[in-house]
DNA sequence: CACTGTTCGTGATAGCAATCACAGGTGTTA
DNA sequence: TAACACCTGTGATTGCTATCACGAACAGTG
């Protein structure tokens, strides 16, 4: 019998060779059997929910494979897209930490995996290993950073040509380069791009035009080519 | 001699008999002990500023008495207030645990004095009293919070109206009532008012005159008072 | 009290983006 | 390949709010 390939996944999700700094990173040995213990895996479909907005929080995932998407709604149906979560990341942790209701809710955009850590378990590892509840500190304020930038960009930038150029430089920034431009999968739709810069469909149909016009992006089928930066750091500028 | 009066603020500022949630309450004695001994108090006027956005973090200051305002501004000058800080709330935590600069500016608007903690001796006395790791994780749940509280504001509100039914509500919330009236003292110029719910100084002014005319709010001197809690919530109702 | 600076009220205007409407495109399933 | 569901492009219209402009009210200061 082979090993189960899932299982090395998992490994190296929690014990993170993959981003340094990252949660449930180098930690001590007997910290990484702990949380091997108290873990739980499970594969998700595209568009499952691993929690949703307004449910008593269970634990937090952390994703290993896949892509999900965090986003919020008021009752008249609007939404809000807050981030496109990567292998990585830890979901559902201020939720957790605090006993609150999750904040928002996670639903997978590309099928993958996830490790699961019960609320009860969690808080009894972290007061046993005082070194985590550090990191987890540490993982709330990155947390923190980015809704911070978010509220920057919703409060200060006015237009929405403001917002989508602001978007696309934080796409182009982990995007692999050839020919010195920047190349960026493009998987999300129009209307999901206006969720995340707070404007309609429409108004995102129209920039993609405008800016192509401009010069400053290309779209050759579903890559997305960032022609000019530069251009578009002008436009920001804040 | 008698017994210096400020140092009885303070102490009661850090051990925090005012209000139970709050970060450094109920420790164990030799934490408070070390607490008292790495902290150091200063007294602030008005428009004094206990950090700027941008630099590099030094320590985290605790309010004791008085009002600070959080705001974060554009390079063209636009200003967004986030919060208006009261005693009891710990500043510059974010910036301090991550070691990244301030994300905010933080100016006293009613004077008052802080306690500050250096970031050095703040880390190593986390590392040595693991339960206020925890505690401070929290903290930073609830910063998290009502950041992620910020960015629904903003992106899902549309319209000015809203956003200044939601504010009132938010001050109507810690408001002494009276005649079953929720009274508020008003701080804040039109100007402030609009950075906090991200709009510009005369449409404050119409909105108020509006919600006068509608009967929703009156204003008498510096207190306002709000006449129909019910209908502004139904503005908001998110 | 006169002077100066800040805050506040309100009209007029212009511009931008939401909304509505619909056609063409793409991809998936039977 | 036909049918359907979903995405995408683009025009026309409307409403809202930022902006400009100015005067009035108010507070602090010499």
């Amino acid at each position: 019998m082979r090993a189960p390939y899932g299982l090395n996944i998992i490994d190296n999700c929690l014990t993170c060779q993959v981003r340094e700094e990252h949660l449930f990173c180098n930690l001590s040995r007997p910290a990484v059997q702990k949380l091997n213990e108290i873990k739980s895996t499970a594969v998700y479909p595209k568009s499952a929910m691993l929690f949703i907005e307004g449910q008593q929080p269970r634990g937090v995932f952390v994703l290993c494979t896949g892509k999900a998407k965090l986003s919020t709604s008021s009752s008249d149906g609007k939404t809000i897209i807050l981030k496109i979560s990567e292998p990585g990341d830890v979901l559902g942790l201020n939720a957790t930490i605090s006993n609150r209701p999750y904040e928002a809710t996670a639903e997978m955009v590309e099928p993958g995996q996830a490790n699961f850590i019960a609320r009860d378990a969690l808080l009894q590892f972290l007061r046993e290993h005082g070194e985590v509840a550090l990191r987890v500190a540490e993982q709330l304020s990155r947390n923190y950073y980015s809704a911070y930038e978010e509220i920057r960009t919703l409060g200060l930038s006015n237009s929405p040509s403001e917002k989508f150029a602001k978007l696309l430089l934080a796409w182009s920034g982990d995007a692999a380069h050839s020919a010195d431009l920047p190349h960026v999968k493009l998987t999300l739709t129009h209307e999901e791009i206006a969720e995340m810069i707070g404007t309609t469909r429409e108004t995102v149909s129209r920039l993609f035009s405008e800016f192509k016009k401009k010069q400053l992006l290309q779209v050759k089928g579903s890559t997305l080519i960032i022609r000019n930066k530069h251009a578009l750091e002008r436009m920001v500028h804040s």
